[in-house]
DNA sequence: TGTACATCAGTGAACGCGCGTTCACTGATGTAC
DNA sequence: TGTACATCAGTGAACGCGCGTTCACTGATGTAC
């Protein structure tokens, strides 16, 4: 029952976009091949017709989630005009509670971190790329400040980012959780022009 | 071959120790029990004597490392008597090259950070108290902040830490993953006592 | 345009393997008399 | 203090299960003539 080229390709689309989420929401090592496949809604068996291996797609669907979040926060500052109003409008958005209650969909840096460390290097390659372009995106919020100032400062602000949103869903206590959030916000906010 | 009472309470504690290494080298979904236990030098069949399931190791593996990390934190921070000079000391220890090195032997938080969202209440609680003592570290060092705003900006400093080691052990580039650990010391030590 | 054949996306069974957990067994330690 | 028995830390085999990967097979699509 071969399927159109098309068809196919789509199908390809389907098995990273299905990759993701469940990644993200359970984890790279404990979710399994055949769930991803399931997810996507095929069996197991024609994975291999897709991807070289699980490694394969872990760098793939790291990738994909890396630019569904990067677009996400460029179009939150682009809805404003001043570098600082822009700057808040990603920030916020990143370090909300909505973002904080959705890791199926939202950054796999902080949802994936500490298993990306110990990911193959092509995939620590695309995570290299996605951080910088987070980090592109921080630093044109960062008025007031030379642009190589505010490469190196932003590089501080992605981290308090990540590691805010990790924080802030480790954490058994829902007001620290908030506490955390908030606290990052303002952080990285009232630097921005230090 | 039953063993001496304080001998088993020794093998406890050495599953333990084996565990905080194993788990923080090679992440807790991809490390089995009989890794630990052949890394305690014991065979994997005995682990039930010692612990309910493989999450309850978790729980005190992760407490086990936090409390190591803390209690280096504070000997670093106790080196110095100004308040502002056991900040850097922390921190610096905390954001340098060889901590990023050795995951292994390292804060739990940053190496299982995004397992560690996932793991059960026990384990979460564990770490909750972790992050707050080492909060607390953080805010005893800001001085010329009131002891409720040290305590908000210590949450952010934390999360700039966490995220900061993360990531630069993620990304593929020397140079960027030392300008992340440079970039996130001077976030946290400029804005000590702004 | 029509026919014959090669391609290959997807299925479902199977591969060897390691997982967390259980269990019968061992023998030295702890305990009761 | 000495003896008989219960306890239990640790061993090693086994449980059912799911893992990543492979493979024979299917049948519709793509391609060559």
């Amino acid at each position: 029952m071969r399927k159109l080229r098309e068809e196919a390709a789509e199908t390809r689309r389907r098995i990273i976009a299905a990759a993701t989420t469940e990644f993200r929401r359970q984890g790279i090592a404990a979710t399994g091949l055949a769930e991803v496949m399931a997810a996507a809604g095929l069996t197991h068996g024609g994975f291999y017709r897709h991807f070289a291996s699980k490694g394969a797609l872990v760098a793939e669907a790291c990738a994909a989630a890396l630019a569904t979040v990067t677009a996400r926060m460029e179009a939150a500052a682009a809805s404003r005009k001043l570098p600082r109003k822009r700057l808040k409008a990603a920030v916020e958005r990143y370090l909300s509670a909505a973002h904080r209650d959705t890791p199926a969909e939202g950054g796999p840096l902080a949802a994936l971190g500490s298993e990306l460390a110990r990911a193959d290097p092509a995939t620590r390659e695309e995570a290299t790329a996605g951080f910088l372009e987070l980090a592109d995106i921080i630093a044109d919020g960062l008025d007031g400040v030379r642009p190589r100032a505010a490469s190196e400062r932003s590089l501080a602000a992605v981290a308090t980012m990540v590691g805010a949103l990790t924080l802030s869903r480790i954490v058994t206590d829902a007001a620290l959780s908030d506490a955390i959030l908030r606290s990052a916000r303002q952080q990285i906010l009232d630097a921005r022009s230090g």
